[in-house]
RNA sequence: GCCACCGUAACUCAGUUGGUAGAGUAGCUGAUUUGUAAUCAGCCUGUCGUGGGUUCGAUUCCCUCCGGUGGCUCCA
């Protein structure tokens, strides 16, 4: 037999006889990479590890450490579940199970529900089963055989999923008595799948439709060692510690109370003030960046809704009319109308534009009471918003100083990575494509100009116009969703808005919407997860909290409290009799960036015994250097509480 | 809305052949005057989410509704 010639991702090239498997290509290359290999990548193409490889290509082999390595990986622990799960309950339907961003899930139809005694019994299953080493092969057979197999074997969703497949070929990959209908690529044996955890069951529509059956889903995640399930725990744990649910209780942040309605936040007096220092900063900004800000009513005539189009594509996020005097009227979903009615309220001229309007707009919204969750999905809210009216030459100038203004926001709240997602022309859409050619290039060079990376969503815009949603890595990693800029060419139109150009003619501007932090709700529920409660000192509700050892410093301790107070350092004192120690645990716990401790000692020295926040005990300093710290830090909005002293 | 699970004191949670409830924390009172993450003692705390059913008797078993959690769909 020939050889064929195999290049490497380093370069090099390799001469192997033609019809060596994956496996064996990475047997010449290391007996390691043989360990951990789970596919091979031909010419970009994946297959597994066990069929042939007859031609020249350039080729990879596939381990965990990718996101392929963990689709292939996830996806044959999916398979893996299912073998386990149709041993234990025969009588269980397979529909689908693919690997997910972070591990996998298989949809089953079982009449009886799934218990977590059952998932523990299924992680049991799928141990032995992987001990057994079971080969996974594929096979290829025709559509009306594939059929005839599973319709043999009572699998109804893969007969429906076959019959919905074009290709006259099949691929079915099998595992001992358990097969599937699978595109692959899988790992070649059961034994590659080490470690596994089976996370949660939930309840999931066939193919995603309320109009279908409702399955059991259940959720997983496998690693290849069982050090990396172990972090990978701990991280879930991690994440359950920062849960801002939890954080809002402990540190008194803010409630949803059952008894004033699901979905409507109740700010308590620290998260208030936290919203306040955001709010107070975000007016700032807005002021210095051109925006001229508004104030709208929450509700608005029936009319309003019609004209803006929200009553025919948004009715069902909103809550339902209320009669006023025999008119109708609705509570706003959204402050678009409200702005553009300022904007018509007097002819503008082009010398008037670009034009932006700002307010922290408070809208309600209908959510289903299932997917209420904490700040981050709410029924009223508090948007960031603003619309630009722009004339079409300055669009691409303006957006290219939204973004930058997006970006330089998000910095000052401690985030410095961001993805970037551009969003184009829907199959439906409004406004010609020139319209959509040119705001598509605005938002890409207005990423490029302000150096973010972006992805393109192709075809994931509005109706009404293309758009850029900027997501946020919080502390753990985690992408948030809160920045948005987007496009309309809808409403212009349908309010037919206008100013006089040089030309002394009527034209139309754009309309750009945006919001930076998105909801004020969202971003603090936001914030708080990614400092797990320990916002920065510019944020923190409280900034400095006195402690006295004894009754003997309690006037001092007063005094360095009001001094504090009189510097805009928000302060507050403890004189309960207690222990230090005592007092410090609750302080810590509140995770107050400072803890001033004052006994006799400092009470001599005009000084205060300075722990900051994380335990480090600074020792006694001149209450004025502390001061200068402390308001250099608030002032510059440092995310750090590393005093710099002096 | 749908599926699963859950709902006991302000909070975290115990409470099995069905006999009207308990711990820690917090709170309050008092003692203690304390040097870097929990001083001690005493006191208080409940329509056992709601309504109904079964039963002599229900926190416990059954049903309804309300709310929460994890998902599905959607989204700031």
């Amino acid at each position: 037999m020939s050889d064929i010639r195999l290049s490497l991702p380093d370069g090099n090239e390799k001469r192997l006889p033609a019809g060596i498997t994956g496996l064996g290509i990475a047997e010449s290359i290391g007996p390691r990479l043989a360990k951990d290999a789970l596919a091979i990548k031909l010419d970009g193409r994946l297959q597994d590890l066990n069929l042939p490889v007859d031609q020249d290509a350039s080729i990879a082999i596939l381990t965990f450490d990718s996101p392929e390595g963990h689709e292939v990986y996830w996806h044959s622990t999916s398979h893996l579940m299912a073998h386990a799960v149709k041993q234990l309950f025969p009588r269980a339907k397979l529909a689908i199970g693919p690997a997910i961003e972070e591990g996998f899930y298989y949809d089953f139809d079982l009449e009886r529900p799934f218990t977590p005694e059952d998932l523990e019994k299924i992680e049991k299953k799928m141990a032995e089963l992987a001990k057994a080493a079971t080969p996974v092969t594929r096979k290829n057979i025709s559509k009306a055989d594939a059929l005839a197999f599973f319709i043999n074997r009572g699998e109804t969703y893969k007969v429906e999923l076959i019959n919905e497949l074009p290709d006259e070929t099949i691929s079915i990959y099998e595992q001992a008595d358990f097969a599937d209908l699978c595109r692959g690529p899988h790992v070649p044996t059961t034994s590659k799948i080490k470690a596994v955890k089976l996370l949660s069951i939930a309840g999931a529509y066939w193919r995603g439709s309320e109009k279908n059956k409702m399955l059991q889903r259940i959720y997983g995640i496998s690693f290849p060692a069982k050090e990396k399930l172990d972090e990978y725990i701990a991280r879930l744990e991690e994440i359950k510690r920062r849960d801002h649910r939890k954080l809002g209780k402990d540190l008194d942040l803010f409630s949803i109370s059952e008894e004033s309605g699901g979905g409507l936040v109740l700010w308590h007096p620290r998260g208030a003030l936290i919203r306040k220092t955001i709010e107070d900063f975000w007016r700032d900004e807005h002021q210095k960046n051109g925006y001229d800000f508004v104030y709208s009513p929450h509700v608005g005539r029936a009319s309003l809704w019609e004209t803006s189009g929200h009553l025919s594509f948004y009715r069902e996020n909103m809550y339902s009319s209320m009669d006023v005097e025999g008119q109708e009227y609705f509570v706003k979903p959204m402050n678009c109308p409200f702005h553009i009615m300022i904007y018509k309220n007097k002819l503008r001229s082009y010398r008037d534009l670009p034009l932006r309007f700002a307010e922290l707009g408070t809208v309600y919204r209908f959510e289903r009471s299932g997917v209420l969750h904490g700040l981050l999905r709410v029924r009223g809210f508090t948007q960031d918003d603003a619309h630009i009216f722009v004339a079409p030459e300055d669009m691409e100038t303006e957006v290219v100083q939204v973004i930058a203004f997006v970006v330089k926001m998000l910095r000052t709240f401690g985030f410095d990575d961001f993805k970037a997602y551009i969003a184009t022309k829907p199959e439906k859409s409004v406004g010609d494509d020139s319209k959509w050619e040119q705001a598509t290039q605005a938002l890409k060079v207005a990423a490029d100009k302000a150096g973010l990376a972006y992805e393109l969503d192709e075809g994931g815009g509005a109706f009404y116009g293309p758009k850029i949603d900027i997501k946020i890595k919080d502390a753990l990693g985690r992408l948030w969703q809160c920045s948005t800029v987007q496009f309309d060419f809808n409403l212009p139109e349908r309010f037919d808005m206008n100013f006089i150009g040089v030309d002394n003619q009527a034209h139309r501007p754009y309309v750009i919407h945006r919001a930076l932090l998105g909801s004020l709700e969202r971003f603090f529920g936001m914030l708080i997860e990614h400092y797990a409660g320990a916002f920065p000192v510019w944020l923190a509700p409280v900034q400095a909290k006195v402690l006295s050892i004894t009754d003997r410093q309690l006037d001092y301790a007063k005094g360095v409290r009001d001094k504090l107070l009189a510097a805009g350092i928000r302060a507050e004192i403890d004189t309960r009799s207690e222990k230090i120690g005592f007092k410090i645990r609750e302080a810590a716990m509140d995770k107050v960036p400072y803890i001033l401790v004052v006994g006799d000692k400092e009470v001599e020295q005009n000084a205060v015994a300075v722990r900051e926040r994380g335990g480090k005990d600074l020792g006694a300093m001149p209450l004025e250097a502390f001061m200068t710290g402390i308001s250099d830090l608030i002032k510059n909005k440092r995310t750090t509480t590393e005093l710099t002293r002096g």
